[in-house]
DNA sequence: CTATTTAATGACTATTGGTCATATATGATA
DNA sequence: TATCATATATGACCAATAGTCATTAAATAG
């Protein structure tokens, strides 16, 4: 029985070959101006092939989406663990994304992407896909957290998953602005990694002035 | 004079007239979906005269874009005022912030899409004054930060404008959560001002247990 | 060796952003 | 009023490109 098998290889080959054309492509123009005969070409293979493959130019980008969600949260698992204090795993995930936005800035792009600026006019298979995605490291963070509010270092006022989910968004949300600080003339001068602390800084202590 | 100053007022009113009838076609179908002949139709004008007045769609896009800026900057400005606590401006830009997505959900969503999705591959005239649109307000906001750390109310060791923008970051970041929450298995039961005050209950005095 | 299934191709279609030669309306001039 | 000049509007047209499908090629089975 080793043919259909050797096939089923072959085929999620020629898919991770396509991905790889699709994401130099992409990378390298952007979205809008990437084209499937592009793709096709870098692919050495014909565009109704991509088409047997993915089956539209969005589902490729999609797929990549979610390639880069998976490296995000594979670099998250290898530095929590359950024996550090909740706030350094807090503050080592921090400095994962930070990492992640560093050392991979397609990827994060493209994750920004995703995280901000789906058109809710149409929800697709795919979202749901890329949503689902999350949803398993989610789980770890929130447990974390609620150990973090089980043994009394955190407020116990808003549920563990709550606080995921704002950490989470709020994070996003800053590696974005470090990420286009060159068009804020305030932050010409600061580095993406003061911002990004300053921002857990905050979130450790709040805003008002400790005593 | 008169008869300069009128058509000016033509051109200024078939002008709004035409973004009128993009809003209408954008909000309904997306950014993708709407097609210009869709908003010539709309605005009852051929297409070619679209591009008398916007020099793309894109262009056309971005335009609103600024409208939704003008109007949450201009809700911002009714609430701030240098008389209040600083702690009390911040919550009430925040519920503002909040009244804006409520109350203009379609500018909120193309607000979010201009904040987050900007193609670094090409950064157009627009982006910069979209850019622009954003700083006299943030000045005002750097300004009332200012304030609170010049009084010793607010933490001092992180600069006002680098506040401001961390702050503007993180809670666009939440609103977007909010608005997408129904995504989210576990924020299903939870309504978007709690995640809204919960986002700033942490700003203020961060995820530490207090004492 | 032949038949059948599977995979790949690329010419073709439909859609749509953007252009431009032409037409129309408006206002100035005499 | 008649004529010219300028500003504005039109829609047929073009180019680019996402997506399709009839055809071809290759692999496998009998």
């Amino acid at each position: 029985m080793g043919i259909t098998e050797r096939k089923e290889r072959e085929k999620e080959q020629r898919r991770n070959d396509i991905l790889d054309a699709a994401e130099r492509v992409f990378f390298k123009k952007g979205l809008e101006q990437a084209t499937m005969d592009d793709i096709a070409n870098k692919a050495e293979l014909s565009k109704g092939t991509l088409y047997l493959y993915f089956k539209s130019k969005e589902e490729l980008y999609f797929a990549i989406g979610i390639r880069a969600h998976q490296i995000l949260w594979h670099m998250f698992e290898k530095v929590i663990s359950p024996d550090k204090k909740v706030m350094d795993n807090i503050f080592e995930i921090g400095k994962a994304f930070v990492r992640f936005a560093n050392e991979y800035p397609d990827y994060f792009r493209t994750m920004v992407h995703f995280e901000a600026d789906f058109d809710m006019h149409y929800i697709t298979e795919q979202h749901k896909r890329l949503f689902q995605t999350e949803e398993d490291p989610m789980a770890l963070f929130v447990e974390i957290l609620q150990n973090g509010i089980d043994n009394g270092v955190l407020r116990n006022d808003i549920s563990a998953s709550q606080l995921a989910h704002i950490l989470w968004t709020q994070t996003t949300g800053v590696l974005k602005l470090a990420s286009t600080k060159d068009f804020h003339p305030d932050l010409h001068n600061v580095s993406d990694e003061e911002i990004i602390m300053n921002h857990f800084e905050i979130l450790k202590y709040g805003l008002l002035k400790n005593q």
